[in-house]
DNA sequence: GCAAGAAAGATAGTATTACTATTAACTTTG
DNA sequence: CAAAGTTAATAGTAATACTATCTTTCTTGC
């Protein structure tokens, strides 16, 4: 039985927030405040006034919101992690590990579906329309440098070796790994905001067909050309 | 022969900046200024120093920052559209024609390439790395039923077209336009900042080739389930 | 060549953001 | 109960994203 490792680089925050009463409501609440007005909107002023406590006290916690934004990203991951490792785990063959992983990433949660701290939904809606500004972003760079990213990378990775155990021939793994993992996450968006862009509606199945085809599209690479 | 229309929604600007001298100052040191600074960092007040005007002067223009990067968002899907249409005409096979579209959109501009106001390449750097900060904001529905996506919009229709074209029982032609339009610009993302997410280098033929693969997969669906 | 109107420049001001610093009060825990 | 650690309260700063107003300069049409 896998139990579920949130994976926060330390240096994301200045203390940990998961060790305070504090701490937790800057969390929770941040992540509400956050998921309603975006990220350009929020700010530690909002925040403070939501829970009863001071902007300075909230810097004891997080330098910026980006950060705060970077903590509820790398909880989203690593809950995709765990989520994987669990449907993958006993089952052999690569094409259903495929499907299974973007499963997960495709899966809608319950509203009410938490885990630990959080709703699920929550941190991903927020994932969802915010992550985006944590490397389109001038700092990505040294973010990157950093290893905050880590727990993103880590699936990416998972995918693209299961791509290659898929067709050990196909020469863009990395590539189609990315394309899918961003993918998902975008037509969720595009769902919800711009349909035209899109053939789903949020939480449905064949978006996870889509892009299962898709990587499946790689089997045999090379035979038939 | 067609002609390069730039087709930028009026509402975008509060007075057409192409119309004067100092419009132009705007448009151009803008540009090169968003492109050293990231949205986030550049400022009117830096702007107008720059090109030695006020900061109300340029407020006359336009309302806020973000309307001129939708300027220059525009300004880039009308110049693809264009090019597009150049590289399509006269050629009948739709694979070839889907090829080419992709090939526009991952082509990298020589840097001194210019065409009318703005070197392509620079507006194209910027539209990589800035322009999810427009669609990913609490703002998209707003400018999404203000038309100011028009061009994107059409870019991706246009594949989406070939794509039905191409394979009639596709159902999720919208969903593939959008991935690789989209996906294109990510890869050429990832190859500057995070290598370890892309196969590709900047300006190499690969990416076309990946993505060309990506959407003719699409081809001949149904039949081998 | 000049008057009327448009465009640009100069200056000022506001509310808010993203912080930092300091000190005082309150809670643990040893 | 004292010391150490946490939080709250208050204050302050430089910068952002605007808006307003007034003056000067530039155009152009008669």
């Amino acid at each position: 039985m896998e139990v579920l490792q949130i994976n926060v680089h330390p240096k994301i925050y200045l203390k940990d927030p998961r060790s305070s009463e504090l701490g937790r409501g800057i969390l929770l609440e941040g992540l509400h405040l956050m998921h309603q007005l975006g990220l350009e909107e929020f700010t530690f002023r909002k925040l403070a006034m939501h829970i009863h406590t001071t902007e300075s006290s909230i810097y004891r916690y997080f330098e910026t919101k980006h950060k705060l934004l970077l903590f509820y990203e790398s909880w989203y991951w690593s809950w995709v992690a765990y989520r994987i490792q669990f449907e993958i785990s006993n089952i052999e063959q690569v094409d259903e590990r495929i499907r299974r992983l973007i499963g997960v990433l495709a899966y809608q949660p319950e509203p009410h579906e938490r885990y630990g701290l959080f709703a699920v939904k929550t941190v991903k809606d927020v994932v969802v329309s915010e992550s985006v500004k944590s490397y389109f972003v001038k700092s990505v760079d040294d973010n990157q440098r950093a290893g905050y990213f880590g727990p993103y990378l880590r699936v990416v990775e998972r995918l693209s070796e299961l791509i290659e155990e898929l067709e050990p021939a196909y020469p863009f793994a990395n590539a189609l790994a990315t394309t899918v993992v961003e993918g998902v996450l975008h037509q969720q968006h595009f769902a919800g905001h711009i349909p035209a862009l899109t053939n789903f509606n949020p939480a449905s199945d064949a978006l996870t067909e889509f892009f299962n085809q898709l990587v499946l599209s790689a089997k045999g690479y090379g035979k038939n050309l």
